[in-house]
DNA sequence: CAATAGAGTTTATTTTAGTAAACTTGTGAA
DNA sequence: TTCACAAGTTTACTAAAATAAACTCTATTG
């Protein structure tokens, strides 16, 4: 038999165009061994050849996006699972208390924000708490808008709440207000002294 | 030539195996032409084929793991971008107010939960204010633990975070603790009126 | 209105993936 | 030990993807 060359060789041979393997076939093997199946088992599920599963998980084929779904439905399990690197949740079994008035300052102009819980990063969620030193529509140059959602609970004095698409609404103490981030957003406050709000961002 | 069957024929032929198509395509093409790229330029930076470019934009083949690879890099995108439907994200321009006091309850034994923000679903967090009941831990039968993470700020009294490993900590107005919710936390009130605290989950 | 060139598609061919069947390896029963 | 067979790998072959080159279509220019 003329022996063909092997998937590394021909990367190999390929440098520019070489991209991190991502493990693939190891991926599937894990997945497949944590759920006890044999490879005629997720033959079965999927309709994939035994002999090709086997070569998948050896990394001896890059195999075609058509086989690739076919694997997700067999595995049960959705894409980005197969392809994200199986990430151990970087919070497991952690905690971090930040006690009052000891966040982490991060002044602006409008907003006088403290940080909270800045020892932990690749959190889910970002709190913070901030004094809106704003009163006015103006003193922002454009609106505020980035990527994710945002949660916003009034802790003390009145706030108007501006947003792109909606009126302009006034909120006192104890209201709260979630939204779509990517809308532009500005908040200022109406009360004497600043107010001060809770903020939670999610992406 | 002899005519080889479309990839639509191929899979409609093996019906058990079929697989919403995900418009590979469709979604390449898109990208390409968002940035402005001709299939040369895209083929000089992929180091794909232009013809090959150009049938997997027309659905006429489907793409081996190695060519996808070489696409995401030249594309400059990550794989859940290029698979994950271009999903309009649900809360698109949306924004969701809850007045004080105003929120759905949801009362428990230990617990009396007001959840706020309530009218949107499929969002990223979920925001609630509790009430804390419970003056002791043994008032619980079981830690609470749930997927995700919890962010959670005392509003007023005081209360007593007990965390599966960590020691018991005091929590007064205005500190805050975010954590991993997979593991047990349960949280009392110590002071003689019941705790008021925000707690924010995300998964 | 040729002639040229840029962008995309199709053809013809090579290369690689996918499969059935043969082979290997390991395990346990008789 | 030998037989059976189950799980995985490799072989030999077929089907399909990947490519270079030829082609089509538009738009542009002299």
């Amino acid at each position: 038999m003329v022996s063909r060359p092997s998937l590394e060789t021909a990367t190999a041979s390929d440098p520019d165009h070489f991209v991190e393997p991502l493990e693939l076939g190891k991926r599937v093997k894990e997945i497949r061994l944590t759920k006890g199946w044999t490879l005629e088992e997720v033959s079965k599920r999927t309709g994939i050849a035994r002999s090709t599963l086997s070569k998948i998980e050896n990394d001896q084929v890059s195999p075609s996006f058509a086989i690739v779904q076919k694997l997700i439905g067999g595995l049960g399990m959705d894409l980005p699972q197969l392809f994200v690197e199986a990430q151990e949740h970087s919070m497991a079994g952690r905690r971090d208390i930040t006690r009052y008035g000891e966040g982490e300052p991060h002044p602006t102009a409008t907003y006088e924000h403290e940080l909270l819980s800045y020892s932990i990063s690749r959190k889910k969620m970002v709190p913070f708490k901030t004094i809106v030193r704003a009163r006015n529509f103006s003193e922002f140059k454009e609106w505020v808008r980035h990527d994710g959602e945002e949660f916003l609970l009034v802790l003390s004095g009145s706030v108007v709440f501006y947003s792109e698409f909606y009126e302009p609404v006034e909120l006192n103490e104890g209201d709260s207000v979630y939204y779509d981030a990517t809308m532009g957003h500005i908040v200022v406050s109406l009360s004497p002294e600043d107010a001060q709000i809770l903020w939670v961002v999610a992406r």
